[in-house]
DNA sequence: CGCTGTGTTGAATGCCGTCAACGTCGGTGG
DNA sequence: CCACCGACGTTGACGGCATTCAACACAGCG
């Protein structure tokens, strides 16, 4: 059974195209399920598709050769990932894990260059999203440089929240499970100081937090928290 | 009188394009000079053209709203910078500065759809330098969240050197000038953390440094410092 | 000859990583 | 149903690395 163009209509990724396009653009593409923790991709693997999320959160890690992970960033419903193609590379750089249950369309690299050129729009937009990545990952090592370990959590959680954020009567939470491990690697802190943040920022009420589950109760308080910088400007 | 060919070919930007498409290209262009320590452009200016360095470095800056900055990286000669308009942005987000004086190719950013099209293998090219530059800054995190200070050091200069070095009877130099402070802002460190680090390398005959100056005596030895972990996985 | 930008070095503070121990939840198998 | 076990989370104590604060040295320049 064909897919449904109305899986991917209203991407930003294929915007202003038609009906016959995006079937164009499903013909060539493969769906499938990957379970909770599963790979969709492994780093260094060599870099066969490209894909794009249907549907739940994928985690994207990197791992040092001696073993430290950082994740890179959480992929959410209707990103491309994994277009290692579009920056020139045959091996992925990075490991893509299913948060959750997650629905993925892939398609093989082959058909790079033929929706790219049939479709410049699709290419000018996955350019984008290149572009983009490289600016946040810019703004991270800015981040990084010049605010401590508390400011970096804040906005972390911010960033995810506003992303994948699920209002509930509480307050908004994130909508898959993330553990203070998760958090720590993706703010460069251990597990340890992110377990204390959390603890004392529940006993000002601005966050509920739980086993693998974070809920933002006061986001006005904690952007404040992200803003307050005890290191003066370098000026 | 026209631009020479001769400046441009050779370029991996340009590779693969004969004489009269290398001409083509330059024709759109138009060269400028830019003494030490002028901007070719601000950052969140807006995004007109395009550059490719010619000669000379240049040093690329993100500048944070409380007036921190970062050095982002050190363009050489022969690389493309400013491409904004690659990522689909209308601003440029970081300010490129002549670390000395450079000589640059700039092309209006309407040229750019046309060599992309006309000249696939230079639209190739440039998606590949943001790609790849996307690796490094990631590179860059990892790097600022699992290593020491001395380490993240090491690991600049010995970047900076392979990058921009110049043999000399003493070693290899870094052929721009280049201050502790240039070099904390690289690493997301202080100043005085990097003279005190160049002090003690000079003590033990590693590097030979300078005002604005700095000479890599013993490569190796600052390999085996940019490698000797003391924070072990994370396993 | 003072002034500014650059570099050096000592001392003290403090953030946050490390080590350690314990508590809790959820799943699993008997 | 209950005991067990591993993954996840919490909290205290300690210490080290790097920042911060401070003072001085030196070069180049108008």
């Amino acid at each position: 059974m064909p897919l449904d163009r109305s899986l991917i209509s209203g991407l930003p990724a294929f915007a202003g195209l038609d009906g016959k396009d995006l079937d164009a653009i499903l013909s060539r593409a493969r769906s499938s399920r990957f379970p909770k923790d599963s790979e969709v991709f492994g780093q260094e693997e060599e870099a066969t598709s490209f894909f794009l999320l249907l549907s739940g959160h994928i985690r994207v890690v990197r791992t040092s050769p001696e073993g430290h992970q950082v994740i890179a960033r959480y992929i959410t419903e209707g990103e491309l990932f994994g277009i290692a193609i579009a920056m020139g590379r045959t091996t992925y750089p990075a490991s893509a894990v299913a948060a959750v249950d997650c629905v993925v369309l892939a398609w093989p690299n082959s058909a790079w260059a033929e929706l790219q050129s049939r479709f410049p729009a699709f290419g000018a937009s996955a350019y984008r999203t290149i572009g983009s990545r490289l600016q946040e990952t810019q703004a991270q090592v800015m981040e990084m440089s010049t605010q401590q370990v508390e400011q970096r959590i804040a906005h972390a959680l911010l960033r995810i929240v506003s992303q994948s954020g699920r209002k509930t009567p509480e307050g908004i939470e994130i909508d898959f499970p993330i553990t203070r491990q998760d958090i720590a690697e993706m703010t460069g802190t251990t597990l340890h100081t992110v377990s204390r943040l959390l603890s004392a920022w529940e006993d000002q009420g601005i966050v509920r937090s739980g086993r693998q589950k974070v809920t933002v109760t006061d986001p006005h308080a904690l952007m404040l928290v992200s803003e307050h910088r005890r290191k003066g400007p370098a000026a």
